[in-house]
DNA sequence: AATTTATTACGAAATTTTTCGTAGAAAGGT
DNA sequence: ACCTTTCTACGAAAAATTTCGTAATAAATT
């Protein structure tokens, strides 16, 4: 459930999240089209992943298939909490709020979070 | 203006930040509080920050007195962005929404995110 | 079957971050 | 003046993260 990813370790998480169940070649080749990285790189991060338990693998012949053993959203909220507790006291508002003005969101996105604000207070008129 | 201080770098400039200037022995003082901290570790890395330009310092007599180089909201932009980028596709409503969701805030915190969002949309009622 | 190709495991190098030890200089007390 | 304490600078060890090379094995191709 918890379980922070370092920087690159998330690069591949993010591919399995958006692609699917992959093997190291898929994830490398993937990878390769942004920046270089060397294949036994990718499989060796994998490797490691596997051992911490950010992935599961199935074997498939002589391959493996992998997959992301914890969900997007919680390793989004482990890596919120760390930096809220680390550089925002602890506090939600504060984390939200340094959000909000670092970038700026279009009208669209800032009626959202009204609705989701709305909806974290219970329906409340 | 923009410079991601490391874990550690963030924990000293937290304490220049809250307490004003300070020498080593201030920090490292402060720090100890916490957790075990050698002198020269804490000397190592606000010297280490000089050189990176995350503190200036002036020196007293024998001793040197740090002050940040950079605001504590220089550095939560600079670490928001970061995550924003590295997790949340670059949306700052993702991470708000992720904020929002990981760590309840009380109806008070809420209601000052919602003035805000209003204050953004330019005082738009 | 022999050769080429693709994959894994292993180990280790390279890099970054964190921690500390030692030496020397400066200051203060006796 | 001497001793003790405090500070800095420097270097390097330790730990964590990132990168890659090599060897062995399995599969596919010829």
């Amino acid at each position: 459930m918890n379980a922070k990813p370092t920087e690159k370790e998330l690069e591949i998480l993010q591919v399995l999240w958006q692609g699917g169940p992959a093997t190291v070649r898929d994830v490398n080749d993937y990878l390769s089209e942004k920046r270089e990285v060397g294949y036994t790189t990718t499989l060796k991060f994998m490797q490691i992943m596997h051992e911490k338990g950010l992935v599961t693998r199935k074997k498939d012949g002589k391959t493996h298939i992998y997959e992301p053993a914890i969900s997007e959203h919680d390793a989004q909220s482990s890596l919120i909490t760390d930096l809220m507790d680390t550089a925002f006291k602890g506090s939600a508002m504060r984390l939200v709020m340094g959000a909000l003005g670092a970038r700026k969101s279009s009208p669209q996105e800032l009626e959202k979070i009204r609705e989701y604000l709305d909806s974290l207070e219970g329906g409340k008129k």
